[in-house]
DNA sequence: GCGAACGAAATTGTCAACAATGTCGTCATC
DNA sequence: GATGACGACATTGTTGACAATTTCGTTCGC
């Protein structure tokens, strides 16, 4: 039994797979905001069928990734910097409460894991890696909604990052703004170690809020929003 | 111009259309969890073709309210308790964050309907109809999030909403769970004329978990959930 | 009577052709 | 040169037929 590249090779990709092959082309900038997703040219490039494609669009449009038109097809949704705000507040609050959550309830191991992956982060600061940091930093938001028992908020909270995803690497992590939120999660972890909820929860808002604040200077600088 | 009927009449129902109808049926019961959506039947109940009701069903997975396996259609999701505990945690952590924006930058045409319709609530406790309170119920927090600026937060407590919804009418709102709603519905709103921001938050916060543990005390004495 | 193998019916997956609509360049007119 | 009507092309919407798979009742062997 081969693995999936054969089975692309004989069947051709899953609506799943090309919704997912979309979503790449979009984070990695290569799909920019507005742009129209033509469906001769997604099925070209996938190999998928255009009925696929066609499913792949309609879970996307409800990811809210991108707008189906009547006629006009699919093209790719942009935020603007007011969404992003709104998006932000609702990180804050959620992952707020994984972090009080994450400090009253996750296990051991959860705990330990956390502390190994604040010490790689601290270690691409020194090094200035922003692309190890970025990828850390997801898995440790990753592990802190897990430790905390709610894949439901991590479900929700991989939703609402989709439309800015695409600036979350690249751009974002760079020069002070690492070393800004290298210094959050230090106060993050030294929270949850304490067994201090209330406090991991607030630090853990103020982070949020601080990669909101750094958006929008960035923002101010250049419109990159539709 | 005839409106919808008529249109619906010619050309049929558009996915969307579709879509919302099975959202429905699910939210009044008649479609129950694990019940398979057979297309033949939707497309004889909505009159819609194939290919939209297909279409209706991406959608519907995608928020989370059927599931599609592969050759055997979709079918309706339920939830488990855990998962309902979950949803309910996210919800008082967005729902209370928007009490808190509400009481900080709500209009003073938004505050004063949310004391209207607060006074409407309380007279369907004297007068005990749990219906009319539970539709002003689903206003009064629709009007809180986006009196707060939140249209992002709104849309994500409706998806969260979607799995339980159904149990909220008939048998949510009644008896003793009437008087405490609308006692804690009080509270909430005495902060925010307070303009206690954190006040609202926590008086919110308590609300939502309070559905919860009257969800669970109605799910120790009967187990409806799949 | 019980379970496994079989097959017809029901159901979903896929595709290709055609219809409806949007898009954009062209040309006539003022 | 600007403007609007027209038409060819590009793109999406819709449908029906057929293939693949599951489901369920039947039959056969024990």
């Amino acid at each position: 039994m081969e693995d999936a590249v054969e089975a692309l090779a004989r069947k051709g990709p899953s609506s799943a797979e090309i919704a997912d092959w979309i979503r790449t082309q979009i984070r990695s900038n290569r799909f920019v905001p507005g742009q129209r997703l033509v469906e001769v040219d997604i099925i070209r490039q996938t190999g998928g069928s255009r009925f696929k494609v066609r499913e792949a669009y309609q879970r996307l449009a409800a990811d809210g990734l991108v707008e189906i038109e009547e006629f006009r097809g699919a093209k790719v949704r942009g935020a603007s910097m007011d969404e992003v705000r709104q998006l932000y507040r609702a990180r804050a609050a959620l992952e707020g409460l994984c972090a009080a959550d994450f400090t009253e309830r996750a296990s051991k191991a959860d705990r330990e894991r956390l502390q190994e992956i604040a010490a790689a982060m601290e270690e691409c600061v020194e090094n200035e890696r922003p692309e190890e940091f970025g990828r850390l930093n997801a898995e440790w938001h990753q592990l802190l909604m897990r430790g905390a028992g709610n894949m439901v908020i991590e479900q929700v909270v991989k939703r609402l990052n989709s439309p800015v995803h695409h600036l979350l690497f690249g751009t974002f992590y760079r020069g002070e703004r690492l070393r800004e939120a290298a210094h959050d999660h230090r106060e993050i972890l030294a929270a949850i170690m304490a067994n201090d909820a209330a406090g991991a929860e607030k630090a853990m808002r103020g982070h949020v809020e601080n990669g909101l604040k750094f958006l929008r200077e960035l923002d101010e600088a250049v419109h990159f929003h539709s």
